[in-house]
DNA sequence: GACCTAACTTGCATTTTGCAAGTAATTCGG
DNA sequence: CCGAATTACTTGCAAAATGCAAGTTAGGTC
């Protein structure tokens, strides 16, 4: 799954850009295809990664979510950040990073939490990835 | 290269196995074709994330290392490691990974040491990754 | 009802990977 | 020295995956 491409922009969307439906995924900006997007989304089901979950207020609406297990993967996605940060033109502000790599354990214990209690936000608060912030 | 599927197996055998040879990974058990493997060695040079020596007792040898840059990556592996000891059927001693996850900062200072000083042994150096151990 | 939206599905072109044979340089043993 | 084996690729082609864009179905709004 971490050598696949689109899986691994997925699950980055979801922890670090909080984004939850099919459309906002492939909005996102990445490139990816509809039928790759969906395949995809079923793959993480399968492995236990993501949950689907019907809309409240739009049945056509499907939102993603992690699992336990998903919410597991943050550490792999922090550390991708700060690797990225350092190593590459990722526009990610230095002094957050580097604030968030002194405070790894804090920042994972937060997410997770919220996570767990449904609240979308991402792994780090007022960090916008490149791409529409859908909240925007 | 994290979205690669070879690019990231090259990197964990030369993190967690301590490979260096264009034959050792392509004997390493994953299937990679000759191809591949010299087209993601290039790549990997080229992104700076190891280098290329000439073997000392053998001409026609070469032997790929990790770059600081390339170092760098270690902490994502280990997450890597990690999850998937927790999560998924890989193996791996748990009580071994669950030490290492203790002492995350000690593992890494000691294999970026160790990497540093061209020492090859892997980031857990007790633990053997499925596929022939190069040192067997 | 007409029109738009959300989440896919489908057909086909393009790109990447898999397979296996091949090449050139080097090493080893008789 | 020479033949055989080894090391690190390269190449041609088949198979698999992805990219592109049109299409379908169900749901929402006016």
């Amino acid at each position: 799954m971490f050598g696949d491409r689109w899986s691994l922009l997925i699950i980055r969307d979801l922890m670090v850009r909080g984004l939850r439906t099919y459309r906002e995924f492939h909005r996102s900006g990445e490139g990816i295809s509809t039928s790759i997007l969906a395949n995809r989304l079923r793959k993480l089901e399968s492995f236990g990664i993501i949950t689907i979950e019907e809309d409240a207020t739009d049945r056509r609406r499907t939102n993603y979510r992690l699992t336990e297990k998903g919410i597991d993967l943050a550490p792999i996605l922090l550390e991708l950040l700060i690797w990225g940060a350092r190593h590459e033109k990722t526009g990610a502000p230095c002094e957050l990073i580097d604030k968030m790599a002194k405070n790894r354990e804090r920042v994972l214990a937060d997410a997770r939490q919220r996570w767990r209690d449904r609240d979308p936000t991402p792994l780090l608060p007022n960090f916008e990835v490149s791409g529409r912030d859908h909240r925007g």
